[in-house]
DNA sequence: TGCAACCGATTGCAAATTGCAATCAGATTC
DNA sequence: GAATCTGATTGCAATTTGCAATCGGTTGCA
């Protein structure tokens, strides 16, 4: 699966990089759920992604320059996806079509928190979480200072999960 | 083909609109092109769309309510298709692409123009030009004065191409 | 009136892609 | 040394894609 050049059009290549129902979804996940192996990223993917399509765009990505793999040293089977810079920048096109998205598409409470905050976040937040992003998985020098903006993202993902939990009864213990 | 909503993640469901080979295409031709015929985007299509997927993507757009049909006054069977407010939206989402295409893909001088200007009027170019589609598409009042953005785009897509030709020596006459 | 060109599609068909289930061999854990 | 986990691969059926040909109706022109 190559880039056909249909054309030389900007939004054609684009198209061509990641316009499919799965190479998206999966660099979503290894940026925003901070996934960097194979079964994170099968188990992990709420669509459900099948291993084999997995593999397949894994690859892809890394022929594309999206991705690159290295050996985990923990794990002789093991391997590390990390982004590249040329994935990195999509960060802002990420915020923009989740934000598209909250607006006209039937999206959850859960689901839609993260585009949200990201959203009222702008582009000063956009730079934060690429820059801690090429810390991650490109060894940037600069460590990021304070609570991380997957992390904040992740948090406000939890509390509507509890609040949601504790509207239905679902609380654990009386 | 309809959404399949394998999640509520904003992400996904946009993709499960225009996350194919050729919705974005044809969203771009109407949107940049000004092109309201089947046959305007069958025919200008710089990727040699096929009628049969012309037709379905239309149809499938017009039932995600994307766009919208109406019979051509002038012409029985001829229909005019129309951006939605939802569709119209997309803009800043495109010239992100754009963008993101022109740094990172071999884009050609002439087609990557257009994004290249887009990107450097920013939000503000990106409003005028949502107001001119809105008065294109939606019969929104206030009709836009002065030069349109489609037109700006479009003279320095003619002027690279001009400059172009004459560079080789296509020059049409002595 | 005749006719070619054009209109938005539709159909048939081969090829490619997708998604599911099962499976693989090596590495690690218990 | 058995069970589990690792990143995949394979076989297969179903769906989707893209191409070429074609459709019935409309229009413009001689």
């Amino acid at each position: 699966m190559n880039i056909d050049r249909r054309s030389g059009c900007p939004i054609n290549l684009s198209l061509e990089v990641f316009g499919d129902r799965w190479s998206l979804i999966i660099l979503r996940d290894i940026i925003f759920g901070g996934r960097r192996h194979f079964r994170e990223l099968l188990n992990g993917s709420m669509e459900g992604i099948a291993s084999n399509i997995l593999a397949d765009r894994l690859k892809r990505l890394m022929e594309l320059s999206m991705l690159t793999k290295a050996d985990d040293p923990s794990h002789k089977q093991k391997a590390i996806y990390s982004l590249t810079e040329m994935a990195i920048t999509l960060v802002p096109i990420l915020a923009h079509l989740g934000a598209w998205g909250r607006v006209w598409l039937p999206v959850s409470e859960e689901l839609s928190i993260r585009a949200e905050l990201l959203e009222k976040g702008g582009p000063p937040m956009w730079d934060k979480f690429m820059n801690e992003l090429r810390h991650e998985h490109l060894g940037a020098s600069p460590a990021p200072s304070g609570p991380t903006v997957r992390a904040t993202l992740q948090a406000a993902y939890d509390a509507v999960i509890a609040r949601n939990a504790e509207r239905v009864g679902c609380d654990p213990a009386p």
